[in-house]
DNA sequence: GTCTTTCTTGAGTGATCGCTCAAGTATATA
DNA sequence: TATATACTTGAGCGATCACTCAAGAAAGAC
């Protein structure tokens, strides 16, 4: 009986996303968002409910496509090589909004206020990490890591050196290639 | 002839500091640090000109100080041990109103908008990287570290490390001694 | 004490913030 | 074609933003 919606929710949740990865969350205004999205305050609102609701989904959408991506990853190349490949390929993606990860972005700028999105982040790495670190694990189990190291410890250094390579990587005085071929390296070590 | 300020500028600068590493550009607005100044509007902008101007301030003010402290190690452990002490130090600092680099966050936050504070940042790690570079190559000149790494690279990686630990030191989910005793393993091995 | 200079005070500036809502418009059903 | 049901539009809401400025208060010079 209706009239459909004029716009793809879908696209702009990951439009949202880019905007909001690029420039955080005070830095990204309703009326950058409505310029950006081509919408007015009014459809807006009623396709999202706040700029906070829609930041919720963009920060859900790119946790998922990101753990998606890994495990893809992982499907084709096999544990080791896929936490090999992982710093290379995250700093070289050429179309991303920003080097920098989009969850560590978000902790960073809202965790001082207890905010739920900064919650969510949170919650995003940690899943982030648990990935990781059944990569490691299965690594072990495939013979390519030595045995006496704890799954988790590794993933825990390893998510923290990819969020240092991610920050690092948005410097123009910064070489990441270099920098990921040594995280790469590392693993080869292990 | 005339009256003096009531306030200790140097202190209020350093306070300054605090709020903004804890909060953010953004995160931080004039009534948060008039209350926590305890400056009427009038006062503060007779003081420090702008919001930017304070934070430019601070931001020099940290980068300073981190450097200072760095060299005061380095003299008192030598180079190797003071690279190998400092993620464990930068991480255990309680007094720190966060973990995280304030320079990473200040750069992450503004960068995409060309605020003259990113670039500011963006200089000072780039200082800081000279000062790990210098240490990496006098831990090298010492015998310390085998002489066939590039001591520029070295300290890429390992500012990228500490970056990274920092961030993740901020979450709860995470052991950060356990990722500081790693990447002060890591310097043993080279 | 008087004057001069500076600091302190806080009401108030215009701009922008996230957001609301009533009016107008388009479309699927009957 | 008539009606019901959404979607679209944009003026405008109160709150907050960074910031200004005129008036009052305090302290050294004489």
């Amino acid at each position: 009986m209706p009239r459909k919606p004029e716009y793809d929710r879908d696209a702009l949740i990951a439009q949202a996303r880019d905007i909001f990865w690029r420039q955080g969350w005070a830095g990204t205004s309703l009326k950058d968002l409505e310029r950006e999205l081509k919408l007015k305050p009014g459809s807006f609102y009623a396709a999202f409910g706040s700029k906070d609701a829609l930041y919720g989904l963009a920060l859900e959408r790119y946790a998922q496509e990101g753990i998606a991506r890994l495990k893809a990853l992982a499907d084709k190349l096999g544990p080791l090589e896929a936490l090999k490949a992982q710093p290379r390929l995250v700093i070289e993606a050429r179309d991303a909004p920003a080097k920098a990860c989009m969850l560590a972005k978000t902790y960073a700028e809202l965790q001082a206020k207890d905010h739920a999105l900064a919650e969510a982040a949170g919650i995003h790495m940690a899943e982030m990490k648990a990935c990781f670190a059944d990569l490691f694990r299965r690594a072990q189990e495939a013979g390519d890591i030595a045995s006496d190291h704890d799954p988790n410890r590794l993933a825990t250094r390893y998510q923290s050196d990819l969020l240092g390579l991610r920050l690092s990587a948005d410097r123009k005085d910064i070489n990441a290639q270099e920098i990921a071929a040594d995280i790469a390296a590392d693993i080869d070590q292990l």
